[in-house]
DNA sequence: TATTTTCCTACTATGTCAATAGGTATTTCT
DNA sequence: AGAAATACCTATTGACATAGTAGGAAAATA
């Protein structure tokens, strides 16, 4: 299940988008928009820096920018960054030892099946897709 | 992500329909078939039983035995009585308060979007697709 | 009557989530 | 120069779900 982190950090780009037209967007401004944690929101945003999804000023006039346009991310994208991991079962997330069964599981098929169908799903998606 | 009682569910399953032509199937043997552990076993089956996925019978000689063909079991119809939920976002999930941001929220078909199409691969693989 | 099975319920260790909190570094504005 | 506003960093916490363990009761057969 996806968690309110990813989710936040998703609708925090699209407020970003939407009111960048006035230069940076201040964190502040989109709790209070969102009605959402200020501090919350700052615990999540680093990563979005550091993964080159936004820009962000320190000081007096500063916030956040996005780096390319809205139609240039998409959901999985963001998603992957933010969330721990995407994948449906736990044999399958990153950094999973790997299972003593693997060679013979009636299973695994099926669940890659599945983390294939909702990657292409979040990866088809982008916060473009959001705006209107 | 999908927790090991949904997944064991399945391989459970699976187990009993490929042994019980030889009558009804013990849960001490598919444990031991498994690597499971009964005891958690047993803690998943009465919901099946309570669904009439399977049929329990007590007492020497009992176990479980399927109440249908194995095709005509979907993931999906096991996993939504064995999980607690299969939403990927917690407004989409049984039971949730209504969202108050539902009316103008920008995401919600984002993630209603992704419950279909989750969905509709679960409900298009059957017990018996895993059987080869 | 002994044995094997399902069934029922309580308990527990561990980990993750969703924040809250307090502070530091950086930049701009007055 | 100083005040204010902002991003950035890290620690802590309460609540909850997961993945079992445990002990037994009920039912059926041999």
């Amino acid at each position: 299940m996806i968690s309110t982190r990813g989710r936040y950090a998703i609708r925090v780009l699209l407020d970003i988008a939407e009111h960048q037209q006035d230069g940076y967007v201040p964190m502040k401004d989109v709790a209070n928009r969102q009605g959402l944690s200020l501090k919350y929101l700052e615990q999540i945003l680093p990563a979005l820096t550091k993964n080159n999804i936004v820009e962000g000023i320190q000081g007096k006039g500063g916030g956040y920018r996005l780096v390319r346009l809205p139609e240039e991310y998409t959901i999985g994208e963001i998603l992957r960054i933010t969330e721990r991991d995407l994948a449906p079962v736990a044999c399958l997330a990153e950094g999973a030892e790997k299972c003593a069964r693997k060679d013979f599981c009636q299973t695994i098929e099926l669940w890659e099946g599945l983390y294939d169908v909702i990657n292409n799903y979040l990866d088809s998606k982008t916060i473009a897709d959001l705006m209107k």
